[in-house]
RNA sequence: GGUGCUGUAGUGUAGUCCGGCCAAUCAUCUGGGCCUUUCGAGCCUAUGACCCGGGUUCGAAUCCCGGCAGCACCA
């Protein structure tokens, strides 16, 4: 039977069967697991503090936030634990800076976490597990040479250390903490199966010796617990439900499980996500970005070239433009590489119905305009602060004439981009055939204000200024491109007074060049950083 | 090499668990059109994808088997 008859034989049978139902879109955020068996659904973002919070970073912060939300909106009790994974003084530095700035990342981003926890100070916590792992045997300390316990790994035998007497693991872990052993003597390992398949799960190491003063708490700790035991023991007693983490750690989740086992803990749901590679990013870590701007390569983290929330905030970019976008990219397990393309298109969405507009030129050629009709004096263009939104008001552009010449500056790009004899359309003064376009001395003609001619001609339209300095002010743009010179790339041009009555901070759109974010509209030069087009 | 995860348009994503509403969603990008004026805006529109091969089934993006590819961890 084919469709078509099938389709009638269900007709004749029972034709509700046939009625559509509306399949519905789902959310990229999937439900998460046991959710409804949670009245509190409490979740985390670890950070390690290095540096303020970048992009990368925003993903989990958003993530959290969203489900957050999502926990609220259900009528349940959404809790968001900020944690700093800070426990490893040697080889992951925390810088301390770095702590305050992430918070206040994440509160720009719309989320005040309802706890913030350093892991660094909550070691006697860590220990307290590790001397209760000790107690039941489920722990113990291994004091062969890196070389040995290699070699024991390997063969997927227990090690001399696994089976002594309680007492003496005791009598060691004190000595560890007190610091009377040196660095690299021994660890604390945990116990799960020597002979597992998968040599990473075999008995881990729980604890080390660090003698390397802690940044933040100093050398009060002689003994710092590995990531994997301070992450497992901090997310039971923060009472976290459900953990999201990148793929890259689903080792970690099994070995943490034989922790949870011997302690007769709960693992909480555990989702993960794949890599997320930004095309235009990606090379950036943050030590790196700390190196570059201490040697001033950068002018600092908020330099728009990094890909850091302060430089992404800088350029005008809302918060909620990075959260559509995180939110869009859902959370699944394959490795994505999204381009900022679709960040700036949430931006441009957000900032599109607000951003007033004005005429900028960059890097502007001045023109010589013949007007033909001796009587002219001046010439006037009006042009809406915002073209869907008139009560805003207008700008006025005045262009004097004087014996037949005005002098107007274009952007050299747009003047690049016209042959000799073409029809021009001055945006909102009107249109101009070119006459010569010699660099040192383009000319053009006025041919009156008339739309029809320079839709007829399907003629450009170009934004312009008078070349006149008194009538516009100087702006500096500065941009996001990777640039090798100390400063970014910068680009330079002339933008129209009006702008000096905005708003220092807001975002505006210079027409047919982007948006931007104004910095300084005071003084003599007018400061702007590029956020997208 | 071992283990695990993942493969839907250029990019991201929905649908995959519970096979038929899917000649496959939405967004972005690109092309075209429109617009008394942002041709780097806005509106409309078009092109464009189920990794490959078998199998099960009346019917497979969806289930099964086998490949292949990418990524991650470990070695």
């Amino acid at each position: 039977m084919d469709a078509v008859a099938q389709k009638a034989e269900l007709e004749a049978l029972d034709p509700s069967l046939l009625e559509k139902k509306k399949r519905e879109r789902g959310h990229p955020f999937k439900t998460l697991p046991r959710f409804e068996e949670h009245d509190t659904i409490v979740m985390r973002f670890a950070p390690n503090p290095n540096g303020p919070a970048t992009l990368g970073h925003s993903r989990g912060m958003v993530t959290m936030s969203e489900y957050k939300r999502i926990a609220e909106q259900a009528g349940k009790k959404g809790v968001l634990v900020l944690r700093f994974d800070d426990t490893d003084p040697q080889v992951k530095p925390p810088y301390p800076p770095a702590y305050k700035w992430i918070e206040e990342d994440y509160g720009w981003l719309g989320e005040k976490p309802d706890r913030v926890v350093a892991a660094s100070s909550r070691n006697e916590e860590y220990y307290k597990v590790a001397e209760a792992l000790i107690e039941k045997g489920a722990a113990y300390v291994c004091s062969c040479p890196k070389e040995k316990a290699k070699e024991y790994r390997d063969a997927g035998k227990p090690c001399p250390h696994r089976e002594r007497p309680t007492g003496e693991d005791k009598a060691d872990w004190a000595r560890m903490v007190a610091g009377e052993m040196a660095e690299g003597a021994a660890t604390l390992r945990i116990k799960t199966e020597v002979a597992h398949k998968d040599p990473a799960q075999r008995d881990w190491v729980g604890f080390r010796i660090v003698k390397t003063p802690h940044p933040v708490v100093g050398d009060k700790y002689n003994v710092w617990p590995m990531l994997d035991f301070e992450s497992a023991v901090e997310d039971h007693l923060q009472g976290v439900t459900h953990i999201i983490r990148g793929k890259d750690l689903q080792d970690s989740t099994r070995r943490q499980k034989y922790l949870y086992q011997h302690m007769g803990w709960t693992y909480p749901e555990t989702l993960y996500w794949g890599r997320v590679q930004i095309d235009e990013v990606g090379k950036f870590s943050s030590s790196g970005m700390r190196r570059d701007i201490e040697a001033g390569k950068y002018s600092g983290w908020d330099d728009p070239r990094l890909p850091t929330l302060r430089a992404l905030r800088r350029r005008g970019i809302k918060a909620e433009a990075l959260r559509a976008f995180w939110v869009g990219m859902g959370l699944s397990e394959k490795d994505v590489a999204a381009s900022l393309m679709n960040l700036y298109a949430e931006s441009a969405k957000i900032l599109e119905p607000t951003a007033d507009r004005y005429f900028f030129v960059n890097d502007p050629v001045e023109v010589r305009l013949e007007v033909p009709d001796p009587e002219v004096g001046e010439l006037v263009a009006k042009s809406l602060v915002h073209p869907d939104r008139p009560e805003r008001g207008v700008r006025t552009n005045r262009l004097s004439v004087a014996g037949g010449v005005g002098r107007v500056i274009l952007s050299r790009r747009d003047l690049l981009e016209l042959d000799a004899g073409d029809l021009v359309r001055l945006k909102d003064l009107g249109n101009v055939r070119v006459r010569s376009l010699e660099l040192d001395d383009p000319v053009v003609v006025w041919e009156g204000t008339e739309l029809d001619a320079a839709r007829k001609a399907r003629a450009a339209v170009v934004e312009w200024l008078p070349a006149a300095e008194e009538a516009t002010c100087p702006m500096v743009v500065l941009r996001p491109e990777p640039d090798e010179s100390p400063e970014g790339l910068r680009h330079r041009g002339r933008v129209e007074r009006a702008v000096l009555e905005a708003e220092p901070g807001s975002v505006v759109q210079f027409e047919r060049y982007g948006y931007c974010r104004l910095e300084r509209v005071d003084g003599g030069e007018v400061l702007a950083v590029y956020a997208h087009r």
